[in-house]
DNA sequence: AGTAGCATTGCAAGCGTATGCATAAATCCG
DNA sequence: CGGATTTATGCATACGCTTGCAATGCTACT
């Protein structure tokens, strides 16, 4: 059998004995065309199964409808929830998001010319950031960029993350209240700037305080295996810490669990456990694990809407945006 | 400042003193061309930042180079790792993937439409089927369809998806070589033909045996705190279960935490539980979960590679493909 | 009725690339 | 060296849609 052609909007017009820009105004919001004849093509274009070809207005629009994602975090405990967040958001404005993976450099580099190929309209980047010259490349290009969850200095980018100063600020009170004194801090991401600007703000609060102080901080500890050996490791020290301050969830139960099971340590009156995340296991009644909650909807939402705007304003400029995020105290850290 | 057009291939036809079809053919691999010429493009190209523009190649050529991707259920414990895995293999093929959340009929629908309206080589779905029109209309227009993980009778599309059926049938096994007498079966999704390969098969593998069955089966039941709950339910019945097989790890958990926490059920003595997935917390010692490895790297990788191929030979026939799943025994049942 | 004003329609020129066909250039072979 | 092939290039058109402009039809008002 031979392949049959899909139709297109001369055919519509044809059937509906309407010219082909009519039948291309029926399809367009406010559009100047009557009712009757919408009602007409629109009848002739059911008949024929028509669809507006995107592809074909794309090209003389000269915009694509598309917005690029860049998703290179495909770890963290709420990825899946994350990008659909990311999914629905752009579909809902009307665009269709294009997913892309990265994990080296290089990739991150060849994915943002791809999306240059698919003349995308704007790009959310999770957790990594692109080359400098390739954010030059775009912004020479009028593309927006938006990093979610990760900053990049230099990188002509918005910018949309938790506000990591007011998390350590946050912790290091809650630890100095109940006199808390030798803190470890234990992260994956050495790179990050969230991590690093929770470790930063804690250490300068705690430092007001005598006899309180940032004894080690351990990085490239990434999940629960990790977090158990860690807790043995940091276990055979000198001086053992009193806190842990753990940059993910999944790591801090592991932590948690050596604590319980294999090293018998008292929590939280011995070791106080804060993980980063509040993922779902945290809660559970076994672990009740003390952490901080990301407004991940809210920043998912903040940055596609911000991206849709800088898309229709044709505005360049960076903005950057810190949400709160909460910490949440449960028994892993003394009552007061 | 006025927007900077974005360089075309005429552009860099003039400045290479060429012809805009020989630009073209510059870019596409195997064309014929000298490799002096081609260099001088190629050399204007960079100097004007210019990518070809697929958005009008795939007017020319009609074919857009996108693939969709339907995806339902984003609670499935490795969403994230598919998507991943679909993402990069069909950007690995030289497709790109356009991703869409679907949770109700008509979202499904609307999403087709979307995709049809984008041109989409080829349409990937995950856990959620199209309606019996949606599908046919695909089919008329060409664009080959994969079901992942999920089968759906009606559709002509193709189904890559588990061996239920083994499944099933080497739960029996493990279970009556253990003299387990009353199994529950705790299900999500009633409609699941997964679910229910599974279940079916185990019936009919166990009713072989006198005095072993299948006491009850409960359906709707969605995650840790159900399981929970489930658990403590069955226990006030007159005929309580000595083993419960559960379609997803996290339930299993749930059900797990209720008999060790709550009700003081001698797990695996008096109480089997299994689960379906192998997330990772399912094989940390804290639990030790017996469970069923769900391959989803091959079911994903084949889903892509089935469908690419399906474009590339312009072919419809839809194809069913079972993979195998392992089961794994843990400390929920007992050892023989 | 006549005409100004507006809503509707059609015409035709793009949008950026691919490609069949014709022509020009290069290569080969005797 | 000349003609026969092969290889490279250019020309022109097509892909399906949008949109500025001009032409037409309609409404309402004097």
């Amino acid at each position: 059998m031979t392949v049959k052609r899909r139709s297109n909007s001369q055919d519509v017009a044809d059937l509906a004995s309407v010219s082909q820009a009519s039948v291309s105004r029926a399809f367009t919001p406010g559009a100047s065309i009557s009712a009757k004849t919408k009602a007409k093509i629109l009848n002739a274009a059911a008949k024929l199964d028509y669809q507006p070809n995107i592809i074909a207005r794309s090209l003389s629009k000269n915009q694509s409808g598309l917005v690029g994602i860049l998703f290179a975090n495909w770890d963290h405990p709420k990825a899946a929830e994350i990008l659909k967040g990311l999914c629905e958001a752009i579909t809902e404005k009307g665009f269709k998001p294009v997913v892309q993976s990265a994990n080296t450099l290089e990739s991150v580099d060849r994915a943002f010319t791809d999306f240059l190929s698919y003349q995308v309209d704007g790009v959310i980047v999770f957790s990594t950031s692109p080359s400098a010259n390739m954010s030059a490349l775009c912004i020479r290009s009028n593309i927006p960029i938006v990093l979610l969850n990760h900053t990049a200095p230099g990188i002509n980018a918005s910018i949309i993350s938790i506000d990591s100063t007011k998390v350590g600020r946050d912790i290091g009170n809650a630890l100095l209240e109940r006199a808390y004194k030798r803190i470890a801090i234990v992260s994956s991401d050495p790179n990050s700037q969230v991590v690093s600007g929770i470790s930063d703000s804690l250490a300068e609060t705690v430092n007001q305080t005598q006899g309180t102080r940032i004894i080690s901080e351990r990085t490239g500890i990434h999940g629960y295996e990790a977090g158990l050996q860690t807790i043995v490791e940091l276990w055979r020290e000198d001086v053992k810490p009193d806190v842990i301050v753990c940059t993910s969830d999944y790591t801090a139960l592991g932590i948690l669990s050596g604590c319980r099971h294999t090293l018998n340590i008292n929590v939280p009156q011995d070791l106080c456990i804060i993980g980063l995340g509040d993922i779902p296991a945290a809660g559970w009644t076994d672990h009740d694990l003390s952490t901080v909650k990301i407004p991940h909807n809210e920043l998912v939402r903040t940055s596609v809407t911000t991206l849709i705007s800088k898309i229709e304003t044709q505005s360049m400029d960076p903005e950057s945006i810190k949400l709160e995020a909460k910490l949440i105290l449960r028994g892993t850290i003394k009552s007061l």
